[in-house]
DNA sequence: CCTACCGATCGGTAGG
DNA sequence: CCTACCGATCGGTAGG
């Protein structure tokens, strides 16, 4: 059984706006497509938010923060790279299974984001990336990794875990848990070195 | 010295427009913006075409037959699982890069297509897909690969490839061939049985 | 949260 | 390819 929380209205509209960006694209969506979501008029929805932009830019940072929270956790563990980048990969997915549409709008839209918002999203994205970068550099430095660009092999690995959100089927018959160790298995066999 | 085809007017046209729904997305994009970037007025965008939609969908479809042309080549050829997915990875690259823009808007844009063209373009990208499940499938009853889903190996490895139009740089210093090549040193070795 | 409304911009047409 | 223009819709505000 799953229990709800009571929302607030300001989070009922947020998960509306979600779904909504999702389905339709930020553009594309208009805040009395949005409004008629929630049974309300398109004047009353400024009562909760100052802009269409500020829903967008709260979904893309609060997906910001659940993955740099992920990735903060693994980083400092004393394991191998291998192991890391295991876990990493696991965790990444696991922060898109459990939001898989805002996963979509923090994914696709936040080109949407007015400076200097887009500016500040687009930083914080790539620290994300070179937290991986030095796994990988560490994992090629102990020759557990072939010797590749570890820049490459990020936005690979990563680009592949992106797309999960597309075809995940909370009802498919691989678990959450499953996804990543698959994933992770392939991206980790396709670096190490073979004997 | 790259000698520069003559363009008709409607040839710089779709030209413009790939770059402009590349940069701002299809719906954000205006057909003000577009006659802009041709140095006319918007009015007479359109006697060079029926609809801005018209412009989306020639280059969603032309895309679409170019990664056609490039696998069917492949298929019928008499190699092993694993060398037909070398080569479909290496030709599937060898398009986004050789179309960057287009293939952005073909990836991303897609579904701003309305019926029927919508389903019609869903349906070529799922033969695309069933084309690259067969040559896994293959490879797994041969041995050649792991036993692994064959729809989710394809998926893994088809999103890692469609990420390259992102980053790539004509400047930078790997060549489309070796970008093809590492890519799928990358995914044949995630899918490969070791020993 | 509503009514009433704003200026701006949208895709597109008529007619030349 | 242009001028002139259309009805529809956009994000958002004023005032209650």
């Amino acid at each position: 059984m799953i229990i709800e929380k009571k929302l607030s209205r300001k989070e009922q509209l947020e998960l509306a706006a979600t779904e909504l960006f999702k389905e339709k694209g930020y553009a594309a969506s208009s805040m009395r497509d949005l409004a008629n979501k929630l049974g309300i008029e398109a004047a009353s929805l400024y009562s909760h938010i100052k802009s269409k932009e500020e829903i967008l830019s709260n979904i893309c940072f609060r997906m910001a923060n659940e993955f740099f929270e992920a990735i903060n956790k693994i980083e400092i563990e004393n394991i191998s790279a291998s192991a890391k980048l295991e876990r990493a990969i696991i965790a990444h997915t696991q922060v898109i299974i459990k939001n898989v549409s805002a996963s979509s709008v923090f994914l696709h839209e936040w080109r949407h984001l007015n400076q200097p918002k887009l500016d500040e999203f687009i930083a914080m994205r790539e620290d994300y990336q070179n937290k991986f970068i030095s796994i990988i550099e560490e994992g090629i430095a102990n020759d557990e990794f072939i010797s590749i660009d570890a820049k490459f092999a990020v936005l690979t690995i990563l680009s592949s875990l992106n797309w999960i959100h597309n075809w995940y089927d909370p009802n498919g018959k691989m678990s959450p848990l499953e996804i990543g160790q698959q994933l992770s298995r392939m991206s980790i066999n396709g670096l190490k070195i073979r004997f």
